[in-house]
Formats: structure tokens, sequence, C-alpha cells
DNA sequence: CGACTCGTACGATAGGCATCGTATTACGGT
DNA sequence: ACCGTAATACGATGCCTATCGTACGAGTCG
């Protein structure tokens, strides 16, 4: 065990495995406005986005804390990346444990948004 | 407006109406094993169920709590027939505002409730 | 090295919520 | 009219959570 770091960083986060993941968790991460516009936003973009390229109307402990609650719900997946922290949908784990619901939620999300004040 | 009562019953309650359903607070409403298994049971049974009808491991005050969150939140709709009260999903509202939504989390809890200990 | 940036950790706080128990109201039947 | 049943209302309680502020740790770049 002298090899502490196994992909050179030393810092990492937990995050369930793909059979840990629930439901009822998800759903609950997703129903916050702030993370579900995240989500939205990861996955407009397809790809990894670092922490600092949200413009979340909070201090920096509460964005942490959501990215916390989305990366432990199995949503999301961080890694770091140097000073940054990157962060992606978990779209293969979520799609293979229950297919079709993100992208439901995520149209679902889409529509009311234009229902809405769009913006 | 000397009618007062236009189905017969005194006692009405408050829903939500289509435009006001809000998507942060249908999923806020099934991130409760509680409430999802009671959506779950409406469904699959298709018609209106009584309060009464389901067994769960909580107190009647608690059931009422929960009966309201899933009323509020615009998921199920409520009425009373006699002394009873009959809860139906409001599955054509739901469909119209988020296509596909509840089917995919009716799917999702299904494959959940199959890959952990089922029954 | 030193300074700056990104994000975490920890504490504190206030509000929400799941839960209970008991008292109360509304209906239906005897 | 009376009783039983279905469900609500209300108050209490303890937990969870969203939020903040400040202090700290890890990297990057001058």
């Amino acid at each position: 065990m002298t090899i502490a770091a196994p992909t050179g960083s030393s810092r990492d986060l937990p995050h369930p495995q793909r059979a840990e993941i629930r439901l009822e968790a998800v759903l609950h991460a997703l129903s916050d406005p702030l993370r579900l516009q995240v989500v939205r936003e990861l996955a407009a973009d397809g790809d990894e986005l670092s922490c600092s390229h949200f413009d979340l109307p909070v201090t920096k402990s509460t964005t942490t804390h959501h990215f916390r609650v989305l990366r432990e719900a199995g949503v999301i997946r961080q890694i770091y990346r140097g000073t940054a922290k990157m962060n992606g949908l978990r779209r293969d784990d979520l799609d293979g444990l229950f297919p079709g619901l993100l992208d439901s939620v995520l149209a679902a999300a889409a529509r009311q948004a234009v229902r809405l004040g769009s913006r």
C-alpha cells in the first residue's frame, strides 16, 4: 500500500456505484430548482463543466453543497482536474438503471421553462 | 348562486390548476418512498382508490399529510364520496404538461423494485 | 517562495418536513 | 337520535436541508 494515489490526484470523491443509486434520491436531487438547473446545463453541454462555470445565485459553500447532493445521489460524476473540479452527468448509469427517465425530466424542465417566463 | 354545493358534497379540496403544476413540486412529491408507493398503486389500479385502501406503515395523520402533499403538487385528485375520500392520478394533466414523465418514473420504480428485494 | 484561485470543511441558523397523539368534524347505518 | 367509521386539524417534536460566513487545503503561476 505504498501507492496511495492511483490516477495521480491525491483527492478523490466518493461516488455511489451504479447498483447503489436509488430512484428516490435521484428524484429528490432533481427536485431542487438550483440543482435541476445545473443538470440541465450539464445535459445541454454534453461534456464536463467546472463548478465555477455555473453562475448560481448562492455562495460558494452552498454551491459545493448542491454539487455534493447531486454526486451522492449518483446524478453527476466529479473529478479533480488540477485546480478545477469537473462535473459530468452520469448519463450511462442513469439510462441503464432508469431508461428514459432523465430525458423525460429534461424535456419536462425545458417545457416548463418555455411555459413560464422561459428566459 | 343559491346553489352552493355543485356536486352534492359540502367539502371540497384545493387542487392546483393544470397550469399551476410545477415540475419541482412533482419530483419532490415522488421522492418520498411512501408517496411513490401510493402513486404506483394508483397507477396500477387505474381507478380511484380510497385513502383507507392503502396499508401504509404510518399513522392516519401522517397518511393524510402525504396525500395532501401529492394533491397540492398536482399529482393526484381527491374527492369526497360519502364518508370516504377517493384518490385518482391526474394522469391527463401530468401527461399534458410533461409527456412521458410519469411513465418513466413508474417504469423506473418498477425496475428498482425488481432490482432490490422486489415484493 | 509567495500570492492568487478554486473548492472544502466546519460551525451556525433558520425553515421545512415526516412523524406522532389527541381532539374534532362529516357521513352512514341502526 | 345515536354510535361507529373515515378523515382532518392542530400542536409538538426531532430530523433534514438550504443557506451563510469564515477559515483552511490544494494547485497554478508569477
